[in-house]
DNA sequence: CGTTTCATATGATGACTATCATATGAAATC
DNA sequence: GATTTCATATGATAGTCATCATATGAAACG
């Protein structure tokens, strides 16, 4: 019985892993069951073996996609000095990469606008954000010599115009521009610009 | 004839507009082409005597969204001196009233997520951001005391940290949180944390 | 005042999608 | 090895939507 529940829940992981990639790319609304059920190598009809609907799905894809990518932005972050691994996760973040390559990337850029819109998965999104900004916080405070509640408005902020220059940049049709956006947005988070 | 142009003219503006509020507060895939025209007191069958299609639609409403919104950011905000317009632009944008009303508010934070999927209005979003950061520039410039090619640098970000910042602030369920990510911002810009 | 024009309305059509009922076939159990 | 269980597949249904063909009725025009 164990290879069979085994089995199922490395299913759900997958089908849960592809859907994540599928909404950050197309959208949620632009991607059918169907499609993430063929991404996973599945047919459609088995999806209500594992998800109570779509919203069900999505909201259990965004928090996973959450929780991993976070994993790996601070995997080997926390291992630098703080000045060091505040100018990795905003090097890292802002980068050409992390633009071309939604799909593994951050959910909020991808997602938040379509979450809001009839209140999709609020608590899911505030828990994980939540979450994301306590991560950051220490580095953001040693780095900037900040007191802890000053650290958290600006661990905040910083997370706005990662997110904000990330959408901006990928909403851009002029790769060019595109790419000064984020330089830009670099330079200001590094208090570079003066 | 005239009148009856006129009446065309103004029924597609009528249009354009209800589009452009449905659009921001319940996306553009959660909004029918018989929802807007129903918003607009009209029947969905007009509606291809006005635009080619959806995509034509949404095109035209986000770059007519767009200039009505800057307008309204700007009017009064130029009879300021540079450090109060831009602590005004600050407050007005990353405010409750703005994040509460997104049907009339900035259609970035509203639209961008979507339209960047399949690269939908790439060009209309990149043109209507640059003529807003065009706009918003000398008062950056003059506030901060910049050279004309950091204080574009420094309006590009200072536009990601507030349609970040919006965006975040909106997706989050409570709604002193909620409150708090956009006073945080706020401060950020201001450069009020220390 | 009759005729034409055209802005808008009515009424299809075909495609897509979420969801559900039921079938199947392989693994697990006896 | 026969039987049961259940993960996944097949097939159906109902609803929604974009798009288009055609109708209507009022204003413009002669």
């Amino acid at each position: 019985m164990t290879s069979r529940t085994d089995q199922k829940e490395q299913t759900r992981q997958h089908i849960l892993e592809c859907a994540a990639d599928l909404f950050r790319t197309q959208g949620v609304a632009g991607t059918s069951l169907t499609d993430i059920m063929t991404e996973a190598g599945l047919t459609h009809g088995g999806f209500y073996a594992h998800f109570k609907n779509k919203e069900d799905l999505l909201a259990h894809s965004y928090t996973a996609a959450m929780d991993s990518s976070r994993e790996e932005w601070f995997e080997d972050i926390i291992e630098h000095e703080p000045e060091e691994a505040l100018r990795l996760l905003i090097n890292r973040y802002l980068s050409r990469d992390h633009r071309d390559n939604p799909d593994e990337g951050c959910p909020m850029p991808a997602l938040l606008g379509e979450l809001e819109k009839e209140g999709l998965c609020a608590t899911e999104a505030e828990q994980a954000l939540r979450t994301s900004i306590h991560r950051a916080k220490p580095s953001v405070a040693q780095a900037r010599h900040l007191s802890p509640e000053a650290a958290d408005a600006e661990t905040v902020a910083t997370f706005a115009t990662m997110v904000g220059g990330m959408l901006l940049a990928r909403s851009v049709a002029d790769e060019d521009y595109s790419n000064y956006i984020l330089k830009s947005c670099r330079a200001f988070l590094k208090k570079e610009i003066r």
